[in-house]
Order: C-alpha cells, then structure tokens, then sequence
DNA sequence: AAGTGTGAACTTTTTCACAGCT
DNA sequence: AGCTGTGAAAAAGTTCACACTT
C-alpha cells in the first residue's frame, strides 16, 4: 500500500496530527474517533481516515485510534523515532534561539556544530558549541554525520547552502529572508521566514477590509 | 477575474516570488522573463504566470516582467503596502527575538503591547514595551487597533487564543508547540513550529534511508 | 522574435458513501 | 450499532499549447 507517494499536504497534516495527539495524551481521550480528532485537527474526518491511510490500518472498525499507539506510529513513519544531527550556518538572535531550544533538543533534532564566514565571530562559543570558518567544514565535519543544515545566516544564505550540499548535506532549512532551491530532486530545502507567515495574514486581512 | 478565490498554495508562492523580487532588486535585472524568475522561485514558468493572474495583468508580452513594477503590484495584493498592529501573547526567548526583529519592524509589522497570565512577568519591559496582565487585555487594547495576534506562549497557549479572538481580533500567528483551530471562519490561525518544519525534513530523511 | 495570458486537457487531491470488521 | 478503510465521484490545481501583443 506504500505505493504511492505522500502528498505534501498529506504530510503536512500528519505531523499536525501528531502534535495534537501528543497534546491529547495529557488529557487521557483513549481511544478517540476520527471524527473527534478531525475536529481537533481543523480537518474532516474522510480526510483525516484517507491521510492516516497512508501511514497503515491503524483504527479499529467501531472503536477508534488508541492514542498512544497512533502517536507511535505516527512518530516512526515521520523519522521522529530517532534523533538527527545538524549544523547551524549563521550566528545570530535566530541562530541563538534555535541552539538554545529544548523542545528542539527533547525532540531529537541536536546541533553539533556552527559555522559563519565573518573572522569576527570564528572561535566564540555558543551554548556549548564553537563558531568554525565556513570554510574549514570538510575538516570539521569529516566525522560526523550531519542530518539537516539550518541556515540563519542573512548575508549570504546560498554560500551556505552551496557548501552545506558540498558536504552532501541532504536536507537543509533556510530561515533567511530568500528563498533558496537547488535543481537537485535528491535535495530537499525548506524555506521559512516569519515574514512570510506574517504576510499571509495581511493578505487575509486586506480581503477582510476589501468586503466590508 | 477576480472572482476567483485564490488558492492557498498560489497565495504561498506570489509571497515567494515577492521575496525573491526583493532580493533580485540588488542584482539589476530587468525586465525578467517568467522562464528566468520561476526558476529562481522552484516552480515552472506555466505556473508563474497562472499564479499572477490572480493579481492581474503585470507583464508585457515578448518582453517579460518589470521587477520593480510587479514587486510593487505584489506588495499591494498581499497587503505588504501599509502597517499591521501586532500583539503579543507570553514572553519567553522566541518573544523576545521576534520583538527585537528588526526585519519585521522594516516590513510593517509592529508590536504594541505584551501579554502574559504570569504574575511575575507582569510590569517587565522587552524592547520598550511593557508586560501586561492577560485578563486586562480589554482596557490595554480599547484605543488601538491591533490587527494580528502573535500566540508564542507555551503554557496555556488556548488562554491567549480566546482573549485574543474575544477582543475580536481576526488574524492569529500561533507559536507554541500546540496547533491551535477556530470553527469560526472569519478568524484565520497560521500555526507554525520548528519542530513542525523540521519533522518535514525527517520525513524526507526517512525516506531516502529506506531507498537505499 | 519573444514572451505573456489563458482556455482546455490533464493530474492530483478531497469528499462522498458504504462495505466490512469489532 | 459504531466507526474504520477505501473505491468511486467530485472538486481543485497544474501543465500544455497557442492566440495574441509588443
């Protein structure tokens, strides 16, 4: 059944779904419907069953989804059953912030190292970690296994995505404020900025004020 | 033709062509061609043009785009054109960076107040604003206009979201770890999670490791 | 000659509705 | 009786391909 490929979407609302049931878990719902779920989700209960079908026969017919098992399996099909490495490209109050993050951490996504190309900050130490010259990664990253690169940096993001995919880093996120995207199908960039969260809501808002 | 409603994706990616037309400013191209800046965008020319569209006829045919002109087009549709009134809902480290964000602050998007349910937050001062008590929203709120409500508190994120939306303010930024969901249909929630975007990444890790 | 704007074709995603299990 | 899992139908979104403008 694993067969066809996950929507983006899809994937998406799984991980919606799983933060919801971890949430749930405190409030001792066991089993829940998909129905109620849904709910919860801001999603329909067809939608949420198809989504779910995706991951495996999960539900037991007449009864629900146990909570707990469900979060489970949710955990493993999305890779949050283990933990993953990263590298932080940029240091600044963002970069900072996200070294400083222990729900990150409790999560399993870890940083191990930093990297900037500006002298001033090569050799500082940041939660634990040193700042390494951009250009010493091969050096530094020889024996370590690095999951996913974290961009913060705003100078010169694609410097860091261009070395980051050099090392053969796979999975990248790029918090500066241009989206980066590479030619590359084994590649995969997710671009986030705040801004552009924002500006969804001002859209939203100018349609408000436009029908009234 | 603006009957239409605009798709959720096309909204995503007009927001991407805008920040990548920023960026392309320094770079003194112009015209462009929907070949050249959906190549930039990680989309296919097709797609570009269907996507702007919806914002009206922006281009010139047998010479493309004017950067300056479709950026400015852009902004205007996306209601990047003027301020929006920000407040915030729990301080903590994420809070803290997002009002000292001087990229946002250059992009209209402003703070005017913070609040907390945490009594020994209550009266402290971050970036010149003062901490008020939740439950005195009303009275802090009467004379302004707020227009989005920044949830970043991680304890009782539920608590912000109500006050916010009896204050009847429309347009939620949700930070905290627990997707949060409103029936009403006039009130638009953007949730948003490291933890959430980076699971994407470990999706994709998954699998490659599995493929191999 | 070059490149937009857009109906029409195609593809994907969502919703419906119900068979089938507990 | 209740609720899942899923084909089939409906809706939405994407890509094609070309008429048309500069």
């Amino acid at each position: 059944m694993k067969i066809k490929e996950l929507p983006e979407n899809t994937l998406q609302r799984l991980i919606i779904y799983l933060k919801v049931l971890e949430h749930l878990e405190k409030e001792k719902i066991d089993p829940i419907s998909s129905e109620d779920l849904a709910k919860r989700c801001g999603v329909n209960s067809a939608q949420l069953r198809k989504d779910l079908s995706f991951v495996g026969n999960l539900g037991t017919k007449g009864v629900g989804y146990s909570v707990k098992s469900l979060k489970y399996s949710l955990k493993k099909f999305l890779g949050r059953n283990h933990e993953w490495n990263m590298i932080l490209g940029g240091i600044n109050p963002l970069g900072k912030f996200l070294l400083e993050s222990s729900q990150l951490f409790n999560e399993g996504f870890n940083f191990l190292a930093i990297f900037d190309t500006r002298e001033e900050y090569i050799g500082k130490v940041y939660n634990g970690l040193s700042v390494y010259n951009l250009s010493q990664i091969s050096y530094v990253v020889k024996n370590i296994k690095v999951d996913i690169g974290v961009i913060t940096a705003e100078d010169v993001p694609e410097v860091y995505l261009e070395a980051f995919l050099k090392e053969g880093i796979r999975a990248i996120l790029n918090l500066s404020h241009v989206p980066l995207f590479s030619e590359n199908k084994e590649v995969k960039i997710e671009n986030f900025s705040f801004s552009l969260i924002l500006t969804k809501l001002s859209y939203f808002l100018k349609i408000c004020e436009e029908n009234k």
